[in-house]
DNA sequence: CCGTAATATCGTGATGTCGGACCATTAACC
DNA sequence: GGTTAATGGTCCGACATCACGATATTACGG
């Protein structure tokens, strides 16, 4: 009766669609190697260093050690990591990742078509808003020096190592906005990007300009200046944005 | 070896802490009624419509129907929605809802010690880049429409009804910037923050107040201004933010 | 009044996941 | 060289969750 006038059924199609979104992407095995992967891509663990104990992470990821195990498995089989047992041992980074294969272009299409936009606003608003919210808290000494210190590990980047330092020194920007729910939703904004990001090439040119707006979002943090934070990463992220459309499109 | 120096395993605790959250929140069924309740409480489904059919719900939720029902079961007895069998008949939101149980101070405790400052960052970046985003696109004669349609809801809301209206207008901006996951991502983090809300009295001067801040940006993201947007849903979540860190501290 | 369609409800066997205990291995330490 | 502590590796019973199918109920259309 009323709900023909008053309401807007169709009209909040994508509202519904939102919020009705899958409740779990996939299995917990499947949940638990993505994660695993992100701390690996996105270079919160280097290349060699170790993971946490089985047993910690089974607790942090709210998952069985069964489970979690299974995880690391495929992980070792596909050559992203190694397990050594015995005291001191654990399961550590590998030194030679993986070569990311090449992403035929059927997924790359589906993610265009589907998300490409989605993705990309989403880790624009994200990404924007951590450096307005870092520039806005009273940073430590400390804290100074460990943003520093990421943005200098991205100037000495190999291209090789270069997605993994800058997904690094974005993620130290997240975490500097003193919400780790917003660290946690920059991280699953890159790792979507990421896999898109790979599949095209990186030139020196591209890392050098990177390189001169993040030490432009720096000094904004740095300096306390939410405004000229926002507004550099804001064209920081426009720039990777471009550069993705005008490969794909 | 290298890694005293080289790498800083302490200093970056808080991406390691975001990384390794919980890979889920809890089982299937209490992740299904959680979104259930958001559909509820956000007003995605008004009081006296009907949710879709178990099949579908299920289907969309990547949950299978068992689990489905144990929720939909849950929230029938929990007084949020009825089932109604045969043709023409599911499962429709209760016009009487239960009152929110008043919110034991030990829970709103343990939200404010962990994450209440890590809830309002994430509210307010996403919120305000969702109303950024808004402004950026160029609507449809038919999205305006809808926006101020929503806009028009808060106005003649009454004390019981404003939560959700104003939910679902601020939903509305979300799912104008045209990303899916970021609409889902502002739905998260409304959920997180309405449970403290209603634990704090509504005052109508308030809600004069938020109407008119409301206005204001509606009129900006119209206007296409994404500046004049930005500005206008920052300070509304501002108001917010220091109401219930006043009546929190 | 009857058939049909759309819906919620119920049952069943297979599979995933969990928690916990126990085993095997290793490097550091005494 | 033995001891020890921390780690990965293995196994098992209990429970959650799944996909699938069959059944019951109801409103609409003839």
């Amino acid at each position: 009766m009323a709900s023909s006038q008053e309401a807007t059924p169709l009209e909040s199609a994508g509202t519904v669609d939102a919020l009705f979104r899958p409740v779990r992407a996939g299995n917990a095995f499947e949940e638990t190697v993505e994660r695993l992967l992100q701390t690996i891509r996105l270079g919160v663990v280097d290349p060699g260093e170790r993971l946490p104990a089985e047993r910690e992470l089974a607790a942090r990821f709210n998952v069985s050690r069964v489970t979690l195990r299974e995880a690391i498995r495929a992980l070792a089989q596909a050559g992203y990591v190694e397990s050594r047992r015995g005291r001191y041992g654990g399961t550590f980074v590998s030194r030679t990742p993986p070569r990311p294969r090449k992403r035929d272009l059927k997924r790359m299409a589906r993610q265009l078509g589907d998300g490409l936009d989605d993705a990309l606003t989403l880790r624009y608003v994200l990404e924007v808003g951590a450096a307005e919210a870092a520039a806005a808290r009273e940073l430590s000494d400390a804290e100074r020096d460990y943003l520093r210190r990421r943005l200098d590990e991205c100037r000495g980047a190999t291209l090789d190592s270069y997605r993994r330092l800058d997904s690094r020194f974005h993620l130290a920007i997240a975490e500097l906005s003193g919400s780790s729910s917003l660290t946690a939703a920059v991280a699953d904004a890159r790792m979507r990007l990421n896999e898109l990001l790979d599949a095209i090439p990186l030139l020196t040119r591209n890392i050098e300009h990177s390189n001169q707006q993040h030490a432009a979002v720096v000094e904004a943090i740095i300096a306390g200046d939410q405004e000229a934070a926002r507004q550099a990463m804001a064209e920081h992220a426009a720039g990777t944005a471009s550069l993705l459309r005008g490969f794909l499109a």
